[in-house]
DNA sequence: ATTCATAATTATGAATGCATAACCAGAAGC
DNA sequence: GCTTCTGGTTATGCATTCATAATTATGAAT
């Protein structure tokens, strides 16, 4: 890796390090409620404790981290009442989402939408990758839907979610309930059905909630 | 700031210097859209850069801020658009608390929120006063239905909505309207109306966002 | 042995120093 | 006149160093 100077403006190291961390943290090599070790942590990184810390401060506004004054950095437990409390504001902010995007979108964006499900319903057999797929998918209707600081809000709350060790979508069953549940969310939204969508996104999420806890 | 030493272990210095950063943008001593000299605050509050850069990066998260790389920190202008989005989240949020607290606030809990109302309803002359009472109130109802994300979502939103503030609660007759709805809000908790709730704060938020408009 | 006081250790929070990217002004070239 | 290059300046981002609060370890006294 030789010096390749900025060619392509490299992020600030501090948002490098959070990215690695919320990696770190999701794959829970760092486990919840586990104290953060800034020396460690730096050390391994090759860095100082300045951007650390400011990556810290970072996830520590997402929710991902909590920090103890004069005590360090706690990696964010998530309690049975924290996980339905997040569902429940993904649920309300999603599904009026769902119900914008039935309203406004576009021919193309809704187009747009069909091709990303299409890619869903050919993931059925791959848990991991219709993982990935389905958060894109909930993103795309997010950005349809248009309002940036929801997006930045349900972005931060899905992260959370996803602190949640046993993800819902690798029960059995769950992914072909989930799929269905996706066709019905995309039904309503092509019809232009925006109340039809809102209930499908939300009967969506407490289907999820279900399996999730 | 050399502060008498901690004989209460005053919060970390970062956390003061936030909070001290949000009255000065609040009371547009920084100007949205301005760019903020780390050099001239870190002087102007006596401290390095350090825990101002930490700082920053808390008001980030929050929206107050926005931080461009190698180009430093500006405060965040709010749109039109951008106010119109975050007084849609807030009314999808507060009317969804209120319904919440309608259905399971104990008796207690809706004393007390009398009791900031009736609080409200005394502060009729004063706008200034009006405004923090009005804050309080709708917190508390956030607090009653006992969601710490949103509440901590909705607590950020509403600093970008002081962003934007400037004459919104003070113009002719918006105070009245606003005591006037408050009550058809109080009163539907009271008859524990979950929808007339919900409908009630909707109402109120829309008819704020054209007065702020 | 248990408890309390005190010393040693450790980690956080903040200050300082430094390297480099971004900006700006002025000169050279067309 | 306009663009482009170059040198100087400035501010950011990171590293390093330092001070102090918190924790642990140690030891004495009951």
């Amino acid at each position: 890796m030789s010096h390749s100077p900025a060619l392509f403006t490299p992020r600030a190291l501090y948002v490098e390090v959070a990215e690695q961390l919320r990696q770190r943290i999701f794959q829970r090599e760092l486990e919840p409620g586990s104290w953060i070790d800034e020396l460690k942590i730096a050390e391994e990184f090759g860095i100082s404790r300045t951007p650390l810390r400011e990556a810290l401060k970072v996830l520590a506004a997402e929710g991902l981290v909590t920090m103890k004054p004069r005590r360090g950095s706690y990696v964010t437990e998530v309690s049975e009442t924290d996980l339905q409390d997040v569902y429940h504001l993904l649920s309300l902010l999603e599904s009026d989402a769902a119900g914008v995007v039935a309203a406004q979108a576009t021919p193309v964006q809704l187009a747009e939408l069909q091709a990303l499900h299409d890619e869903l319903e050919a993931a059925v057999d791959d848990a991991e990758r219709f993982f990935a797929i389905n958060e894109r998918f909930h993103m795309a209707v997010l950005t349809v839907a248009n309002n940036r600081w929801r997006n930045q809000v349900v972005e931060d709350l899905r992260k959370v979610m996803k602190l949640n060790r046993h993800q819902s979508l690798f029960k059995t069953g769950r992914i072909h309930d989930s799929l269905q549940e996706h066709r019905d969310i995309l039904h309503a939204l092509q019809k232009r059905d925006s109340e039809g969508a809102r209930q499908a996104m939300q009967l969506h999420f407490s289907n999820g909630l279900r399996a999730a806890a």
